[in-house]
DNA sequence: TACAGGTAGAGGATTCCAAT
DNA sequence: ATTGGAATCCTCTACCTGTA
C-alpha cells in the first residue's frame, strides 16, 4: 500500500464513526499529522501513517513523529499495514503510541494508546478541516506579511501591537473604513492557517520568510507559492478532490448557487467540517481564490444559465503527483 | 476573544433585436 | 448570415456587521 492508500482507508474508516465530526490532514500547528479526527466531545486524534515496503528507519521516524503529537493531541497513533508492524513489532513499544493495522479497506485498532504522564497537551479544537479565509487577494497577504516583518523589532518587545500592525498594512492596500477588529481577525486567522505567521513565537515562519524572499512582481511564482499553500497546508485539496466528483457525476448544474449547495453539503458528508459550519459562506470565497490562483476555470456555461467549473489540473499536478 | 454571516451593486455574460 | 449594441440576466466581489 502507497501511503496514500493508508491514509484513505483510514480516513473512510474514521468517518463512518458517528461521534467523529471531522476527519482532516489540516491542522494549526507543528507538526502537522497525516490525519486529524475531532470527536464531538472535542477529544482530538492525531495519525502517522506509514506505506508498505518503506524502509526499517522510515517507520521508526514514524514513531518519533507520533510521539510528538501528544503536543496537541489527546490520542496519537501510528498507522501501517500489518506485516510491517509484524517485522517492526519490537520496536514499536512504547505503549503511548497507539497502533492502527490497515490492509486494502480493513483497518483495525490494534492497541489504543495509554496516555503519557508528564506531558499537558494544548488542545486546539477545529471548525474546519481547511483553512480559515475571507476576503483577502494574495498581493495583499504578502502586503500585510512585509509589514509585519518591516514591525518584527516592535511586535518580539510587544506582542499586543501586532494588531495595529496588520490593520496598518491592511489600511495602505484597502480603503476598509470600519470593523478593524473583525478584519484583523479574519487576516491573523488566514496568516495562522497558511503557516506563514506564527501567533505563539510572533514571528514570520519559514514559509513566510520564503514568501517574503520572492519578487512581488512574479505573479506567475507568487501565484504557484500560494497554490501550494491553500491546497496543501489550507487542506484546500480535498475541496477540489470532491469538486471533480461532482463534475464527474454531472454534466453540468443549473446554477452557481445550485453548484455550491451541493457542494457544501457534500463536504460536510466527508466530515471537512462540523455541521454547524456554514459551508456554503466559506465557498464563496474559497471559489474566488481557486479562480484567482487559476485552480479552476471561470463559470463556464453551456445553454442559458446551466454550466460548470472545470478543474485546471495543469496547474496543481505538480503538487500532488509524487504524494 | 475568536469567528461567522450578509449584501449592494459593479461588472461580466448572454440574449435579443434590428440593421447591414 | 453576420454584426453591433442595447437590454437583461447572473455572478461575484469588496466591504460591512453580528454573535457566543
Amino acid at each position: 500500500m502507497t501511503h496514500s492508500e493508508v491514509i484513505q482507508s483510514v480516513s473512510n474508516w474514521f468517518k463512518l464513526k458517528p461521534d467523529v465530526e471531522i476527519v482532516t490532514r489540516f491542522s494549526y500547528s507543528f507538526p502537522v499529522p497525516d490525519i486529524q479526527i475531532q470527536y464531538t466531545d472535542g477529544t482530538i486524534l492525531q495519525i502517522e501513517c506509514k506505506p508498505s515496503n518503506a524502509t526499517r528507519r522510515e517507520y521508526l521516524t514514524g514513531l518519533g513523529q507520533t510521539i510528538a503529537f501528544y503536543r496537541h493531541s489527546d490520542k496519537a497513533y501510528l498507522a501501517l499495514p500489518s506485516k510491517e508492524f509484524s517485522s517492526m513489532e519490537d520496536f514499536l513499544w512504547p505503549n503511548f503510541v497507539g497502533i492502527i493495522l490497515v490492509d486494502g479497506s480493513n483497518v483495525a485498532v490494534f492497541r489504543d494508546p495509554v496516555k503519557p504522564k508528564g506531558i499537558k497537551p494544548k488542545i486546539e479544537k477545529i471548525k474546519r478541516g481547511y483553512a480559515y479565509y475571507r476576503d483577502l487577494k494574495i498581493n495583499e497577504i504578502y502586503s500585510v506579511l512585509l509589514e509585519l516583518k518591516d514591525s518584527s523589532y516592535t511586535v518580539q518587545n510587544d506582542p499586543k501591537k501586532v494588531d495595529d500592525v496588520i490593520w496598518n498594512g491592511l489600511q495602505k492596500i484597502r480603503n476598509w473604513k470600519s470593523s478593524p477588529k473583525s478584519n484583523v481577525l479574519n487576516t491573523k486567522l488566514l496568516l495562522r492557517d497558511l503557516k506563514l505567521f506564527d501567533f505563539s513565537m510572533f514571528q514570520v515562519t519559514e514559509i513566510g520568510k520564503e514568501l517574503l524572499a520572492m519578487d512581488v512582481g512574479d505573479s506567475e511564482k507568487l501565484k504557484a507559492f500560494f497554490r501550494k499553500q491553500f491546497l496543501i497546508d489550507g487542506n484546500y485539496i480535498d475541496i477540489i478532490g470532491i469538486i471533480q466528483e461532482l463534475n464527474d457525476e454531472y454534466d453540468w448544474f443549473e446554477s452557481t448557487n445550485f453548484f455550491v449547495d451541493l457542494l457544501s453539503k457534500k463536504i460536510l458528508q466527508e466530515k471537512l467540517a462540523t455541521q454547524r459550519t456554514n459551508v456554503k459562506r466559506d465557498l464563496t470565497d474559497i471559489i474566488r481564490i481557486f479562480k484567482e490562483l487559476e485552480i479552476i476555470s471561470s463559470w463556464k456555461r453551456f445553454n442559458n444559465k446551466n454550466g460548470k467549473y472545470f478543474i485546471l489540473w495543469k496547474n496543481i499536478l505538480n503538487l500532488i503527483k509524487f504524494r
